[in-house]
DNA sequence: TCGATGCATCTTGTATGCATCACGGACCGT
DNA sequence: ACGGTCCGTGATGCATACAAGATGCATCGA
């Protein structure tokens, strides 16, 4: 079987859903050019709720849609590398900063929510679980991101995290070692929180990060 | 004639310019709930069309939609002007440290395009044309993003400044000066980015954007 | 009197039909 | 051969029809 994600929700969603899966997870590649009707026809349905998943995608920037020609699969050039990576580091630098002037208490209360995710993301690497260690990777960024409480930047993020999912699928074979690395890397994050350093917490970020470019680009 | 900004353009976008400008301009006023059909039969065309656009005018956090229901006009709460003015002052910030830390050459080419933008606010001004006068100041800001060379951070900010222009509705009674304080915070600006002072640039940013919220929030 | 029920009405969700537009290749005149 | 035109094919853009959910109110029963 496809990998149906859909279950008893609207078309609209099921359209959605199914679509952006695919594109993320590669199976419908970068240059691909795809037509309402061909996805109506794969999940049974009418075009009028493809077209506004469609709509929506285009929005996300996974998709880019040509007038009476096609929907075209966009694929992930280094500039979009570049432009998500600042992205990233912009957003999750202000939480980090957000939360290093905020009273110890808060920042105990996030700390402590964020060793909570190493620590499942340490049971997941004992047991080879690449699924709930990837989960927990969005998991750890989502939490510190949350922590500045501003739902744009919050959103904004979120697109951010879906097309990073994409760029990272062409650098699968990254090192046995990195997630350890990612693991250390988020550690220190923690630790840099922990003291309240602001600047020294954007450092260890942008060294993280760095290491994410470097995983996705540098083959 | 009712405010028509529409022209040869598609259904689709007339029905979405049509719609925003209304929801921006206040004549849909926070708080209202408008339906499909109202829209579609205003402009004389289908629901479809307006569809499409209530979908996109909620992807931009300006409508709010119900199932079965109707679209609600979102009103601005405090909340969201904080939100708003927070996620400016990152973006901006960012493309002002990033302009200090590149080339004095590219820095004096962004900052002879921002006193050319002041330069026609204040013969706005002079001549009392405020509709030029907005249309600078969005200018100002905007060559300001632009400059950080950021497609995603930039999209954020265009949607961004829609919100803001929203926001000023309800402050419409800005003292008389307030221009002239908006030129000499923008100017101060400039003037720090010519010295490539960040953090000094930072600073005044932030007075500029305090100034913002004031004029908004306080009365 | 008060709460539950059923109905009228309004709105969205989806399907379908048709017009329009863009592209590609065959055809034709040179 | 070659360049331009014409038309077939396929996709979207929009209109329209129908189905189904949500709300409010009148009505009915205790």
């Amino acid at each position: 079987m496809t990998g149906s994600v859909s279950a008893g929700l609207s078309a609209k969603e099921r359209a959605y859903r199914d679509t952006k899966a695919r594109i993320l997870d590669g199976s419908l590649p970068g240059g691909d050019l795809i037509t309402e009707g061909q996805v109506a026809e794969t999940l049974a349905m009418s075009r009028t709720p493809v077209r506004e998943a469609f709509l929506r995608l285009e929005a996300e920037g996974l998709l880019r849609l040509f007038p009476k020609r096609g929907a075209l699969v966009v694929a992930v050039s280094p500039s979009e590398v570049e432009a998500v990576l600042e992205a990233r580091e912009l957003v999750e630098g202000h939480a980090l900063a957000k939360l290093c002037a905020a009273s110890a208490e808060e920042r105990a209360v996030v700390s402590r929510a964020l060793v909570e995710v190493l620590d499942e993301q340490r049971g997941a690497l004992a047991t080879s679980d690449e699924q709930s260690f990837a989960e927990g990777d969005r998991r750890f960024h989502t939490v510190l991101v949350e922590s500045a409480r501003n739902p744009i930047l919050l959103e904004l993020y979120a697109s951010l995290r879906d097309r990073q999912l994409r760029m990272n699928l062409g650098s699968l074979e990254r090192g046995p070692d990195r997630p350890q690395a990612i693991l250390a890397q988020h550690q220190a994050i923690v630790d840099a929180l922990d003291t309240g350093d602001a600047d020294d917490a954007r450092v260890r970020l942008r060294i993280h990060l760095d290491a994410t470019r470097a995983s996705v680009v540098g083959r």
